[in-house]
Formats: C-alpha cells, sequence, structure tokens
DNA sequence: GATGAATGAGATTTCATTCAT
DNA sequence: CATGAATGAAATCTCATTCAT
C-alpha cells in the first residue's frame, strides 16, 4: 500500500526477493510508523513483518532514526526541487498558486510520509528529520510570503498550507470521493494564497 | 509554568507540600508531556521532577495513561460547555463567529495540552484521550458546519478551526507580539467561517 | 461463606460493625488466600475487600504473615487437642479409627484453610505456618503408627490421612452428594487403618 | 540436579556453552520453581543461576508462564502417552495394576516437577498448566475407575493416584532406602486399585 | 546478505510496610 | 480505630543495539 517502487516480478515467489529488501523495509516501516507511531513500533515488529530478523535490518541500516531518515530524504526531495524552483521565480500570485498546487500534489503522493511527520511531531522533534522538516517548511514559507505582508496576511498564508495538510487528514472522514475532496481542499488553499496576496485590508 | 493553579507559597520547603501533589504531578506531567512527547515521558522523570518516588505517582494515578487522562478532562472540559451552549444557539453567522473567538480563547488557556495533543497525535490514537479528542472536535464541527454547505466551504469551516490550532505553534517562530497575533489568527479563522456561511460561489 | 464466626445482628447496617474488624479481616484473608494463593492475594485486595484502608490492617496485625498465622492458629488448635487426646489413649486400633474419624470432622470445619495449606505449601515453606502444619502433621502420624509396624503398612497410615486430605478437594468435580461422598472417603481412610494395623502381611 | 540431558563437559569454561541455554534455563527455573514456589522464583534468580541477563531469558522464551509451559509440556508427554495406551487396553485389573505401576515410574523420573505441580497448585491454577495438568489427572483416573464402581471405590482409585504422588513428599522424612520406599508405595496402591475392582463389598 | 544469541538500559507497575495525624 | 500519603525494593517485560559466524 505505501510501496513507493515495485521492483521485479508480481508472481509471488519468495524468491523474486532479491536485492529488495532495503526497499521492502522502508515501505514496511513507513506503514508501520505511520500507523503506530515512532517510538511504538519496534525494530522487532518491522523484522517480523518482512519476515527476516532483527539483526537484518541493522544490515541494512545502522539505526532505527536511520531507516526513517531514508524515508524521509527520498519522499521529500520534491520539496527540496519545489522550493528551488519556486526561488527562481517572480513573487507573482501566479507563482504562488503555483506552488500550493504543485505542493498538494507532492503531499498526494506521499500521504504515508506527511501523516506521520504530522502525527509524530513530538517524537520527531529531537531527530534529524524533525529540524530538517522544519526548514523545508520554513523555505515554502519563504517563497510564497510577502515580508512586507501584513501580519494577518502572512496568517493566511501560513493557513493555506496548514490546510492543505488538514485536509489529508481530518477530511478522512468526511464522506466524499477523495479526488473532488483534494480539489475543494486546493480551492480553499488558493482562495487564501489569493486573498493574502492581494491584500484584504487597506494598507496603510 | 504549566501550573494551572498555584496553591501555597513559594519557599521551596519540602514540607509545605500538602495534599498538592496530586495537582503537581499533573502540572509537571503535562510540561513533560508537551516537550518530550508521551512516550518519551517516563514516570521516572516526572517523580524526579518532583522530588517524590514512581510509587507515589501510583498512589495518585493509577496508571500513567489516568494522569494524562486526568488532565485531559480537567483542560477540555470548556469545549464541552461550548458544544453545550452551541447547540442552544441558532445556526447563524453571528453564533459561529462567536464559537470561534470562544474557542480562540480556550486554546489560549490551555496551550500546553492542545500542543501536546496536537504533535502526539499518533502516540494518543490507541489512548482513551485520543477517541475522546476525536469526538469533540466533531462535536465543534458539527455546531459550526452547514450540512447543506458545498464541499468547499465545509473545508473552510474545518480550516477555520485548523488555522486557530496551527496558529498556537506554527506561528511561534514568526516574530510578533502574541495577543497580536491570537488577534490575527482569530481574523482569518473568522473571515473563512464567514466566506463559508455566505457561500462563496453560486450555489444550483 | 468462611466467616467462622457470626458476631453482631444480620441487619446489615454498617454501624453494627464494631469491634469485629479483626474477624473480618481473618474471614476475607482465609477466602482470597485459598482462592487465588497467598503471595497473588495482596493487602489492597483484602483491604478494598472490607472498604478500608491498607493501614487499617495494619492497625490490627504487624505483617502479612500474622494475619495467617492468627488464621492458622484459630483453626487449627483442634488438631492439638486431638493429638494431646491421642497420646493418652490406647495404641489399639479403636483408638486409631477414631482419630481418623475426628481428623475428618476437623478437616471439614476448616476446608477453605486446609485447602488453602495444600494448594500453598510452596508459598508457606518458609513462612511459619509451614514449619508448624509439619509438626502437627507428624503429630497426628505419631499418635497413628506404629513404628513396629513394616514400610508398608507405615505408607498405609500416612495414605489414610492423604486420602482424607484428597478427599476434600480432588472428589469436588465428582458427582454426588458431599456428605456422602465424606463417609466414602472415611471408609476408605478407615479400611487403610485397620489394614495397617492388622498388618497386611506375615510379619517375621 | 534436575539436569535432565547433560551436554557437553563439566569444564567450567563458558564458551562451550552454545545452544544448550535454553535447557539450562529449564532446569534452573524448575529447580528453583521447586524449591520455592512460582511466584516467589524471580526472572532475576534464574538469569544470575545461569550468569546470563534477564534478557536472554527473554530470547528464548516469551513469558516466565512459557517457560514453564515448555518445561511442563516436555515432562508430562508421558502421562499423555499412558492415557493413550490405557485407552486401548481392556478395563481388567491387570491394565490397571499396570497403569498404576507405570505412573509411579513417570512421577519417578520428574520428581521435581511433579512436586512442584503437587505444592504450587494455587498458583499454578490461574496458568495454562494448571488447566492442563488437571485435564491430565481427569485423564488418568478415566482410564483407571470402572463407572460402575460404588462410591467407596471410586474413592480407592483416587486415593491410590493420590497415594503415589504423596509418597514422594510426604515420605521424605520417613527413614529408610528411596527405592525401597517406592516400592512399598506401589503396593499400597496396587492393593487399593485391587480392592477397588475387586469390590470391597455386596453390591445391590 | 543475513542469523542466532545475547546485552544493558530502562520502562511500567505492584507490593508490603511506615508514620504522622 | 483508622486514614492519607508516601517509600524502597523488586517484579515482569521491552527495546535498540552488537557481534561472531
Amino acid at each position: 500500500m505505501a510501496s513507493r517502487r515495485m521492483g521485479g516480478t508480481m508472481d509471488g515467489t519468495k524468491q523474486r526477493r532479491r536485492g529488495d529488501t532495503r526497499q521492502r523495509i522502508q515501505d514496511v516501516a513507513l506503514d508501520l510508523f505511520a500507523e503506530q507511531g515512532y517510538e511504538k513500533t519496534s525494530l522487532r515488529e518491522i523484522a517480523e513483518s518482512l519476515d527476516v530478523t532483527k539483526a537484518a535490518l541493522y544490515y541494512h541500516f545502522k539505526t532505527k532514526e536511520e531507516i526513517l531518515v531514508s524515508i524521509f530524504d527520498d519522499l521529500t526531495q520534491p520539496i527540496l526541487d519545489l522550493i528551488e524552483w519556486g526561488r527562481q521565480q517572480p513573487h507573482t500570485l501566479e507563482t504562488k498558486q503555483e506552488i500550493v498546487r504543485r505542493y498538494s500534489g507532492i503531499l498526494a503522493n506521499a500521504t504515508p510520509l506527511f501523516r506521520f511527520m504530522q502525527e509524530n511531531q513530538a517524537a520527531v522533534r529531537e531527530l534529524r528529520v524533525g529540524e530538517t522538516f522544519k526548514e523545508r517548511m520554513q523555505g515554502l514559507r519563504d517563497i510564497m510570503i510577502d515580508p512586507a505582508a501584513d501580519l494577518v496576511d502572512q496568517v493566511r498564508y501560513t493557513s493555506a498550507i496548514f490546510t492543505l495538510h488538514a485536509g489529508m487528514f481530518f477530511l478522512q472522514d468526511l464522506a466524499g470521493d477523495p479526488e473532488e475532496k483534494r480539489r475543494a481542499v486546493l480551492e480553499v488553499a488558493s482562495d487564501l494564497v489569493t486573498q493574502a496576496h492581494e491584500g484584504t485590508r487597506k494598507k496603510p
């Protein structure tokens, strides 16, 4: 389900697993991390899910944290790319809306990881990924927020990003087609950005 | 810092403590839970912070979870009251804005707890408070959301609540006076509710 | 059920409890000890069953062990009396059969205690009651066993006592009227004593 | 002392131990369980006796109870075999005496376990082995007892089994050669079975 | 490319017991 | 005649990690 890359043939034989153990560890770990939280997920559990020993995990990764780091680095690369792209664009409304649109896509493509980051902030705070994630969010904000905007508009920009995040999880219990919901979320975020950009109040 | 009630004088003598141990446990526990997360905070740590033994904690609370539950129940009672109040009001824009205003106040009064809940969703999911919190959020939504509203407006309502939450934590690194920031957040949330209530698009 | 003495009036008021707390502790403790074992029964449990605090138990008894000792001493006095009586009788078959009969009665009158002793030998071994019980059993044997009897007959005497014990517990699952079963057990034990007394084999 | 299998040479080197840790845990645990009781024996004690850490025990067994279960299952297999054998024999006196004889041998071969079961009935009642042991005793009785026998004779059959058990422990303080005592016990049990089989009284 | 065996640290929880009031 | 508050010791169990093979 969280398998991000499908290597090998789908013939169900155990033998096909050859050299993809690293990937499988990442997949299973992310699923479990997202489901149960980082602290609550033990290496024993991951190993058992994969039908290998704990020691095997240590062959592929130096520590538990490194498993998470490797997943995180793989999956958040697109944010880095987006920031890089954003920096080279003019600070127009168009650009900002495109950023929101692209970020929405990134989120949708790595839902389990972002869900995990959202729900495990405390656990992750003292891990490397915690710091890194914060930096990336900061980077996102930097390419969107107009430093001259007043406080209320800055909140709007932030709220836009947050709405995208919230959309992934808190809207799960709302009925409706997922893709349709995603578009609705995107629209609200987009509106917020527009309002922020235009300034909803007369500036002095 | 998270001490909600300050009994006795701060003279540092050990003997003065009489009967307020329960309260002190809750205070210290909340601070630590919020700072380090639920799983990462051990009873040893709480006990040492208070200069009592672990067994003393068990005199006052049956389990670690019960410490959290007692804090949660104490501090989220106002949400229950708000929901109760909201149910008896007409579903006007006025009402909804008042709900947002009141909720913002509740949040401000119990920041550490809400920060904790936000940042420990995974850890808390299988605890009683996880379920309870979800129900309360649901209750809040129910008194705000117009079931006839289209999807986009429903997202706006949800986003308003979320913006309030986000305001507490993600805006911490933004410069500025806290009270001023709170007002800005409140304004954005209020706007979202207004837009949702009026309908931003022509309904069929 | 295990209440051995019924003090006060049976009016159900809580006030009637006056000065009989000691007795009530013994009753409840014996029930719990018999049901769950000595180690598994905590003072908390006993206290909660009586709706008093643990500290109250310590007003009446110095230690957990002393609760057991007091019960034991009260209820095994009859064995002491029996041994005393036995010592003064001639070593006839009549006497031995009477001992078996009387012992059977003693057992029936304090079933929970004897069940407890039977099922908690390991736990009780290092307690004072363990040693004391062993001594009493030894005393019983001494007034029954003919030291001149051969080994097989000595086993018969021992088996007679054991049959009485076993009868109380291991026959519980056998269908039939309890009093009738007790008589059957008594008869087998009696037979064993008779065979032992008469010598089942030609002595040299 | 309770070591059931003696692998390797007794040269005292630590390195020689390879792969027999599981067995050694079982041996030491049984000795301690039998000596001090199940509850009173801590995993720390077992671990220290073996000069390994507590965690090592958990590598080999999932819980404390599982250590006991594994010992029990290993050592009571012969009872299962005996019951199986008994079911296929004719219900003659010969058969019953053979059962008594074989059971006596089984008992002698696993004295510590049976002593443990006898002396820890309370502690063991809520463990899996408690139930299982009860079932096996029931099975034994079923292949011996003639359901048409009157109550007194049923008691005799039960008493025979019990005499065998008692023989192991309560006769320990009696002087005499162990093997000789065992034969004496066996004779009494055998007699009881014979009397039960022939009927000691005229049946209606 | 992995396993089997183990460890050290630490977690939550329970218990008998104490003592000032 | 009892309670409220606490303690010190210990129990069972879990975890990330290591290392020889």
